[in-house]
DNA sequence: ATCATTGTTATAGC
DNA sequence: CGCTATAACAATGA
């Protein structure tokens, strides 16, 4: 769930409610309810791992951080959500749930506090830029900056490895060691991998699609494929140590 | 059953 | 102040 892609995927699911109003909203996040209530909804944002539902005078955030997930129409709750919305619009009846979300009521409109350029899954995705800030970080090592929020909005652990096997660069490689080719492939290859793995993850064959990640030999050479925590975030890589080698 | 994991944020500590 | 370490949170499937 948690990755860009996957809110997308969400995005485009919950979309169809807007123009509905909410008729009860409830929960345990710390949200003005009574607010809430009475709201119409106008609009229904991705930004990065966020997603944002707007209504007429405020809007809230939802991130799914790792183990979020969300239902539109189930028969039952699941368990007891962050937070649950009913939405009406003539006989129109929708129940939105979250779970395990961390939710929060924006403080501005979404446009004035989102900046889609540095989304990989955005329309408005500025690879120009991208490779920018990348450059900004020449002591920094190549997993860390994938990672980096402000930079590749929306990329997650598993195209992070995906990116990294695909250009044979190993996750701990500086910035600064990289050539000015291999800088531009990273910031293509983060977009590119990003709506793969939104079309995988539609046909149900994300996984299926996985080359480096928790696999257990490098399908390239055959060798073990290594599996540690790396760079300052401290997230776990799966890399090939043969295919993907440090540069001398 | 135990372990690992698609992530962020607050706080403590140096 | 700025950086890093740590905990906290939470659900699911291998």
């Amino acid at each position: 769930m948690p990755e860009g892609p996957s809110i997308v995927i969400a995005r485009d699911q919950i979309k169809p409610l807007v123009g509905e109003t909410v008729k009860a909203a409830a929960g345990r996040a710390k949200l003005p309810y009574k607010e809430l209530r009475g709201s119409k909804l106008r609009d229904v944002l991705s930004w990065g791992k966020h997603l944002i539902l707007k209504f007429d005078d405020l809007s809230i955030r939802t991130h799914f951080l790792m183990f979020g997930s969300y239902g539109l129409d189930e028969k039952r709750a699941k368990r007891k959500p962050m937070l649950a919305l009913n939405l009406v619009k003539g006989r129109e009846k929708h129940v939105l749930r979250f779970y395990s979300a961390a939710i929060r009521k924006l403080d501005d409109a979404p446009e004035n506090i989102y900046d889609w350029s540095v989304d990989i899954m955005s329309e408005e995705w500025d690879p120009k830029l991208a490779r920018r800030h990348v450059l900004e970080h020449r002591d920094s090592m190549v997993c860390d900056v994938l990672m980096d929020q402000t930079i590749f909005s929306g990329l997650g652990n598993i195209i992070k490895n995906e990116v990294l096997f695909r250009l044979l660069l190993h996750p701990e490689e500086r910035v600064r060691a990289l050539s000015p080719r291999e800088v531009t492939a990273l910031v293509r290859e983060a977009h590119k991998y990003g709506h793969e793995f939104l079309a995988w993850k539609k046909e149900g064959v994300l996984k299926r699609n996985w080359k480096i990640m928790r696999k257990r030999t490098c399908p390239r050479c055959g060798g073990a494929v290594t599996k540690r925590e790396t760079g300052v975030l401290k997230r776990l890589s799966h890399y090939c140590p043969r295919c993907q080698a440090r540069k001398p």
